[in-house]
DNA sequence: GATGGTATTAGAACGGTTCTAATTTGGTGG
DNA sequence: CCACCAAATTAGAACCGTTCTAATACCATC
């Protein structure tokens, strides 16, 4: 296991056990996969992950654990109402997402050179005692418009 | 109906004649609620509305009506997995909510004083073609706060 | 009044998530 | 070594919002 991803685990673990929550192998695994991977998995691809080493881990135990990474504050959902949801390990505070409408890929976006508002900011002129935030940018990425080759249709809609 | 309303609805009808779909009478119905509300109804709270006038009313013909409204870029969908799907109507264009994690009320954020990333700019960024955004902050709006109370309490949660 | 196309309906199907009840596991004390 | 308890896990049912489907109603045109 990359050192890395070693040291996220650790993290998250630190942070469920101060929740009382203890790490038993399957949860392990769980944690471990959403270390290992900035693609945004979906439960059912955690699941499959998880089976390879366990193989009658049912998805009850996925969304438990996931249920218990939230709690911790160690995990991101990104909410979808058409499409599974979406996780990220790797970053649980609130940054921005690119999301592609043609092949559904959900990349972190890190451009240094474009600031997000800040959550003080908003709260301060809202009212709102903010917890966090959500920001997605939708479109076709740099290798679906390469395959696509469409530029003049419709793009957005189902 | 307002001038307002009645001004909004009349730009929806164009736009949906623009593509070539005719507005009865129940879709015309569906358009006024939500071009009478800033408070981003749920398909449920719109079928309520328009079965006041036309009893037998379906829930498909909700739905329908506003994939056509999507079509026409008339209507902005709010997705969530956890609950149902908010509509914008007044303001179709992506623009940032605020969204009470105790309410479940959706308003829109309109602080002269802060300022959205363009789409632009991020597209440019990206190499994504983007089409749209969305901006969400979560938390406890300023009603919830008042009656809530227990400042300690963790929040966010289920 | 018949014809054809669109709108609408009721309810089934679907998919992701959550719940439930039964079973398994692992540790502790006898 | 075994009995016991609590926590973890399982399989599958239940749930809920959304989408689909097939039948029916509506309405313009002839």
């Amino acid at each position: 296991m990359d050192l890395q991803v070693q040291h996220r685990v650790k993290e998250m673990r630190a942070s469920m056990s101060e929740l009382g929550v203890n790490v038993t192998p399957r949860r392990a695994k769980v944690l471990e996969t959403l270390a290992s991977t900035d693609c945004h998995p979906t439960v059912n691809e955690i699941h499959s992950e998880v089976r390879r080493l366990y193989p009658s881990t049912s998805l009850a135990t996925i969304y438990n654990t996931i249920e218990l990474l939230k709690e911790a504050g160690q995990v991101l959902e990104i909410e979808f109402s058409g499409s599974a949801n979406r996780y990220d390990g790797l970053r649980p505070d609130s940054h921005p997402h690119l999301i592609c409408l043609s092949c559904r890929s959900v990349e972190d976006m890190d451009m240094c050179e474009i600031e997000d508002v800040s959550l003080d900011q908003v709260s301060h002129a809202s009212g709102y005692q903010l917890v966090r935030q959500r920001t997605d940018y939708y479109g076709i990425c740099p290798a679906c418009q390469e395959s696509g080759e469409d530029s003049t249709s419709s793009v957005g809609h189902k």
